[in-house]
DNA sequence: ATTAATACATACTTTTTGGTAGGTACTAGT
DNA sequence: ACTAGTACCTACCAAAAAGTATGTATTAAT
Protein backbone atom coordinates (compact mmCIF):
# COMPACT_ATOMS: atom_id res chain seq x y z
CA UNK A 1 0.00 0.00 0.00
CA UNK A 2 2.77 2.20 0.83
CA UNK A 3 1.16 5.63 1.82
CA UNK A 4 2.80 9.05 1.59
CA UNK A 5 3.71 9.90 4.58
CA UNK A 6 3.48 14.17 4.98
CA UNK A 7 6.36 14.37 7.43
CA UNK A 8 9.10 11.99 7.23
CA UNK A 9 9.52 9.43 9.53
CA UNK A 10 12.94 9.91 8.85
CA UNK A 11 13.37 13.24 9.82
CA UNK A 12 11.14 12.50 12.81
CA UNK A 13 13.39 9.51 13.90
CA UNK A 14 16.40 11.57 13.41
CA UNK A 15 15.13 14.01 15.74
CA UNK A 16 14.25 11.45 18.48
CA UNK A 17 17.56 10.13 18.24
CA UNK A 18 19.64 13.31 17.98
CA UNK A 19 17.08 14.60 21.80
CA UNK A 20 17.62 10.42 23.31
CA UNK A 21 21.98 10.81 22.19
CA UNK A 22 24.60 13.19 22.90
CA UNK A 23 26.63 10.43 20.48
CA UNK A 24 24.26 10.83 17.64
CA UNK A 25 23.69 14.83 18.26
CA UNK A 26 27.66 14.20 17.51
CA UNK A 27 27.78 11.94 14.73
CA UNK A 28 25.11 14.19 13.14
CA UNK A 29 28.03 17.13 13.05
CA UNK A 30 30.84 15.39 12.10
CA UNK A 31 29.35 12.37 9.92
CA UNK A 32 30.30 13.40 6.46
CA UNK A 33 32.22 11.69 4.25
CA UNK A 34 35.01 14.27 4.24
CA UNK A 35 34.35 16.35 7.92
CA UNK A 36 37.24 14.25 10.05
CA UNK A 37 39.51 14.83 7.30
CA UNK A 38 38.49 18.50 6.87
CA UNK A 39 38.76 19.18 10.26
CA UNK A 40 41.84 17.26 11.02
CA UNK A 41 43.87 19.46 8.61
CA UNK A 42 42.48 22.23 10.18
CA UNK A 43 43.84 21.66 13.59
CA UNK A 44 47.41 22.45 12.61
CA UNK A 45 45.79 26.13 11.89
CA UNK A 46 43.67 28.24 9.33
CA UNK A 47 44.37 27.09 5.89
CA UNK A 48 42.74 28.97 2.59
CA UNK A 49 39.96 26.58 0.62
CA UNK A 50 42.21 26.16 -2.31
CA UNK A 51 44.95 24.49 0.34
CA UNK A 52 42.43 22.20 1.62
CA UNK A 53 41.63 21.10 -2.03
CA UNK A 54 45.56 20.70 -1.94
CA UNK A 55 45.32 18.21 1.01
CA UNK A 56 42.08 16.19 -0.12
CA UNK A 57 42.80 15.51 -3.57
CA UNK A 58 39.57 13.14 -3.67
CA UNK A 59 37.06 15.82 -2.64
CA UNK A 60 35.44 16.96 -5.92
CA UNK A 61 35.07 21.14 -4.84
CA UNK A 62 31.21 21.18 -4.45
CA UNK A 63 31.62 18.35 -1.10
CA UNK A 64 34.18 20.49 0.02
CA UNK A 65 32.00 23.50 -0.03
CA UNK A 66 29.19 21.91 1.35
CA UNK A 67 30.81 20.42 4.07
CA UNK A 68 32.30 23.94 4.61
CA UNK A 69 29.05 25.35 4.92
CA UNK A 70 27.61 22.51 6.89
CA UNK A 71 30.92 22.92 9.92
CA UNK A 72 30.39 26.76 9.43
CA UNK A 73 26.53 26.85 10.08
CA UNK A 74 27.21 24.11 12.93
CA UNK A 75 29.32 26.67 14.87
CA UNK A 76 32.38 24.03 14.05
CA UNK A 77 34.41 26.48 11.72
CA UNK A 78 35.27 29.90 10.52
CA UNK A 79 35.28 31.08 7.64
CA UNK A 80 37.25 34.65 7.29
CA UNK A 81 37.05 36.56 3.76
CA UNK A 82 39.64 39.25 2.32
CA UNK A 83 37.76 41.61 0.20
CA UNK A 84 40.66 41.20 -2.34
CA UNK A 85 40.75 39.70 -6.13
CA UNK A 86 41.58 37.19 -6.61
CA UNK A 87 39.21 36.14 -3.44
CA UNK A 88 41.13 35.18 -0.51
CA UNK A 89 39.47 32.84 2.73
CA UNK A 90 40.76 31.23 5.15
CA UNK A 91 39.06 28.48 7.23
CA UNK A 92 39.85 27.76 10.81
CA UNK A 93 38.32 25.61 13.67
CA UNK A 94 36.43 27.49 16.57
CA UNK A 95 36.22 26.74 19.96
CA UNK A 96 33.80 23.78 19.79
CA UNK A 97 35.93 22.66 16.83
CA UNK A 98 38.73 22.72 18.94
CA UNK A 99 36.68 20.98 21.55
CA UNK A 100 36.31 18.04 19.67
CA UNK A 101 40.11 16.94 19.36
CA UNK A 102 39.68 14.16 22.42
CA UNK A 103 36.74 12.86 20.56
CA UNK A 104 38.60 12.82 17.14
CA UNK A 105 42.16 11.36 18.94
CA UNK A 106 40.20 8.74 20.75
CA UNK A 107 38.41 7.56 17.20
CA UNK A 108 41.21 7.76 15.71
CA UNK A 109 42.86 5.26 18.49
CA UNK A 110 39.74 2.57 18.56
CA UNK A 111 40.43 3.00 14.43
CA UNK A 112 44.03 2.54 14.13
CA UNK A 113 43.90 -0.43 16.63
CA UNK A 114 41.11 -2.18 15.47
CA UNK A 115 41.87 -1.81 11.37
CA UNK A 116 44.90 -3.07 11.90
CA UNK A 117 43.33 -6.55 13.64
CA UNK A 118 41.20 -6.95 10.57
CA UNK A 119 43.74 -7.10 8.09
CA UNK A 120 46.05 -9.65 9.93
CA UNK B 1 26.16 13.83 -20.25
CA UNK B 2 26.50 11.81 -17.25
CA UNK B 3 28.02 8.60 -18.07
CA UNK B 4 27.67 6.06 -15.65
CA UNK B 5 30.40 4.22 -14.56
CA UNK B 6 31.29 1.28 -13.78
CA UNK B 7 32.23 1.01 -10.18
CA UNK B 8 31.19 3.73 -8.28
CA UNK B 9 32.92 6.84 -7.27
CA UNK B 10 31.12 6.76 -4.12
CA UNK B 11 32.49 3.29 -2.84
CA UNK B 12 35.97 4.48 -4.24
CA UNK B 13 35.96 7.33 -2.10
CA UNK B 14 34.72 5.58 1.01
CA UNK B 15 37.79 3.10 0.77
CA UNK B 16 39.72 6.65 0.00
CA UNK B 17 38.59 7.95 3.17
CA UNK B 18 38.70 4.83 5.45
CA UNK B 19 42.50 4.52 4.39
CA UNK B 20 43.53 8.06 5.14
CA UNK B 21 41.76 8.65 8.12
CA UNK B 22 41.11 6.53 11.06
CA UNK B 23 37.94 8.29 12.49
CA UNK B 24 36.32 7.97 8.99
CA UNK B 25 36.91 4.40 9.72
CA UNK B 26 35.62 4.39 13.06
CA UNK B 27 32.55 6.23 11.88
CA UNK B 28 31.94 4.09 9.47
CA UNK B 29 31.37 1.05 11.73
CA UNK B 30 29.21 3.37 14.41
CA UNK B 31 27.39 5.70 12.01
CA UNK B 32 23.92 3.69 11.65
CA UNK B 33 21.18 5.81 12.57
CA UNK B 34 20.58 3.36 15.76
CA UNK B 35 23.71 1.81 16.38
CA UNK B 36 25.26 4.40 19.24
CA UNK B 37 21.57 3.40 20.56
CA UNK B 38 22.09 0.07 20.32
CA UNK B 39 25.97 -0.09 21.72
CA UNK B 40 24.64 2.02 24.63
CA UNK B 41 22.58 -0.22 25.60
CA UNK B 42 24.59 -3.24 25.86
CA UNK B 43 27.17 -1.56 27.81
CA UNK B 44 24.93 -2.73 30.86
CA UNK B 45 25.19 -6.36 29.50
CA UNK B 46 23.95 -8.70 27.09
CA UNK B 47 20.39 -7.96 26.26
CA UNK B 48 17.70 -9.52 24.40
CA UNK B 49 16.65 -8.86 20.98
CA UNK B 50 12.69 -8.37 22.36
CA UNK B 51 14.45 -6.51 25.20
CA UNK B 52 16.11 -4.33 23.34
CA UNK B 53 13.41 -3.09 20.81
CA UNK B 54 11.41 -2.52 23.93
CA UNK B 55 14.28 -0.29 25.21
CA UNK B 56 14.45 1.45 21.50
CA UNK B 57 10.88 2.07 20.76
CA UNK B 58 11.06 4.14 17.91
CA UNK B 59 13.41 1.44 15.38
CA UNK B 60 11.69 -0.92 13.45
CA UNK B 61 12.47 -4.43 13.82
CA UNK B 62 14.13 -4.35 9.74
CA UNK B 63 16.36 -1.62 11.29
CA UNK B 64 16.93 -3.13 14.61
CA UNK B 65 17.83 -6.67 12.91
CA UNK B 66 19.74 -4.74 10.24
CA UNK B 67 21.67 -3.11 12.88
CA UNK B 68 22.68 -5.90 14.79
CA UNK B 69 23.82 -7.95 11.88
CA UNK B 70 26.02 -5.31 10.44
CA UNK B 71 27.71 -4.81 14.25
CA UNK B 72 28.04 -8.68 14.42
CA UNK B 73 29.88 -8.40 11.39
CA UNK B 74 31.90 -5.84 12.10
CA UNK B 75 32.69 -7.59 15.42
CA UNK B 76 31.36 -5.41 17.77
CA UNK B 77 28.74 -7.24 18.78
CA UNK B 78 28.44 -11.34 19.74
CA UNK B 79 24.78 -12.93 19.31
CA UNK B 80 24.30 -16.12 21.07
CA UNK B 81 21.18 -18.46 20.51
CA UNK B 82 19.86 -20.78 22.06
CA UNK B 83 18.25 -23.72 20.16
CA UNK B 84 14.84 -23.35 22.16
CA UNK B 85 11.21 -22.95 21.01
CA UNK B 86 10.30 -19.97 20.87
CA UNK B 87 13.97 -18.55 19.89
CA UNK B 88 15.76 -16.99 22.80
CA UNK B 89 18.59 -14.94 21.18
CA UNK B 90 21.00 -12.60 23.10
CA UNK B 91 23.37 -9.83 22.09
CA UNK B 92 26.14 -8.51 23.79
CA UNK B 93 29.45 -6.60 23.18
CA UNK B 94 32.37 -7.91 22.09
CA UNK B 95 36.04 -6.80 23.46
CA UNK B 96 36.50 -4.11 20.89
CA UNK B 97 32.63 -2.96 21.24
CA UNK B 98 33.52 -2.29 24.62
CA UNK B 99 36.55 -0.96 23.84
CA UNK B 100 34.44 1.80 21.95
CA UNK B 101 33.48 3.10 25.90
CA UNK B 102 36.05 5.87 25.76
CA UNK B 103 34.82 7.10 22.28
CA UNK B 104 31.25 6.83 23.28
CA UNK B 105 31.69 8.65 26.34
CA UNK B 106 33.89 11.51 24.75
CA UNK B 107 31.59 12.31 22.11
CA UNK B 108 28.42 12.21 24.76
CA UNK B 109 30.53 14.58 26.70
CA UNK B 110 31.03 17.12 23.44
CA UNK B 111 27.39 16.52 22.37
CA UNK B 112 25.86 17.08 25.66
CA UNK B 113 28.00 20.19 26.26
CA UNK B 114 27.59 21.72 22.80
CA UNK B 115 23.95 20.87 22.25
CA UNK B 116 22.89 22.56 25.13
CA UNK B 117 24.88 26.37 23.91
CA UNK B 118 22.23 25.49 20.91
CA UNK B 119 19.12 25.87 22.48
CA UNK B 120 20.04 28.73 24.82
C1' DA C 1 40.47 41.45 -25.93
C1' DT C 2 42.10 37.59 -23.57
C1' DT C 3 43.86 35.06 -19.92
C1' DA C 4 44.94 33.79 -15.16
C1' DA C 5 43.74 33.15 -10.41
C1' DT C 6 40.53 32.07 -6.65
C1' DA C 7 36.46 30.69 -4.50
C1' DC C 8 32.57 29.42 -5.18
C1' DA C 9 27.20 28.20 -7.42
C1' DT C 10 23.82 25.21 -9.63
C1' DA C 11 21.26 21.72 -12.24
C1' DC C 12 21.03 17.12 -12.54
C1' DT C 13 22.04 12.05 -11.60
C1' DT C 14 23.56 8.07 -8.95
C1' DT C 15 24.24 5.53 -4.78
C1' DT C 16 23.23 4.56 -0.14
C1' DT C 17 20.42 4.49 3.87
C1' DG C 18 16.17 4.22 6.12
C1' DG C 19 11.13 3.04 6.45
C1' DT C 20 6.52 0.27 5.28
C1' DA C 21 4.07 -3.73 5.06
C1' DG C 22 3.73 -8.00 5.18
C1' DG C 23 5.32 -12.99 5.79
C1' DT C 24 7.92 -17.27 7.98
C1' DA C 25 9.45 -21.04 11.28
C1' DC C 26 9.01 -23.76 15.16
C1' DT C 27 6.71 -26.12 19.03
C1' DA C 28 3.95 -26.23 23.34
C1' DG C 29 -0.52 -25.41 25.15
C1' DT C 30 -5.66 -25.25 24.48
C1' DA D 1 -6.94 -27.25 14.26
C1' DC D 2 -5.61 -23.10 16.23
C1' DT D 3 -3.14 -19.79 18.77
C1' DA D 4 0.82 -17.71 21.24
C1' DG D 5 5.39 -16.37 21.55
C1' DT D 6 10.03 -15.03 19.67
C1' DA D 7 13.21 -13.77 16.34
C1' DC D 8 13.70 -12.99 12.34
C1' DC D 9 13.22 -12.33 6.45
C1' DT D 10 11.96 -9.99 2.08
C1' DA D 11 9.83 -6.98 -1.49
C1' DC D 12 9.19 -2.59 -2.26
C1' DC D 13 9.48 2.54 -1.83
C1' DA D 14 11.22 7.24 -0.09
C1' DA D 15 14.55 10.29 1.38
C1' DA D 16 19.18 11.72 2.01
C1' DA D 17 23.99 11.92 0.75
C1' DA D 18 27.42 12.01 -2.62
C1' DG D 19 29.18 12.75 -7.39
C1' DT D 20 29.33 14.96 -12.45
C1' DA D 21 29.61 18.66 -15.37
C1' DT D 22 29.56 23.18 -16.17
C1' DG D 23 29.16 28.10 -15.15
C1' DT D 24 30.08 32.67 -12.57
C1' DA D 25 32.44 37.03 -10.61
C1' DT D 26 36.26 40.16 -10.23
C1' DT D 27 40.42 42.61 -11.57
C1' DA D 28 45.24 42.86 -12.74
C1' DA D 29 48.57 41.59 -16.11
C1' DT D 30 49.63 40.64 -20.99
Amino acid sequence: MYETKESSTNQLNISIALNKCPVTYTLHKIGGRWKPLIIYHLTSGPLRYGELKKAIPAITEKMLIQHLKELEADGLVNRKAMPVVPPHVTYSLTASGEALAPVLNAMAAWGMHYSKEETS
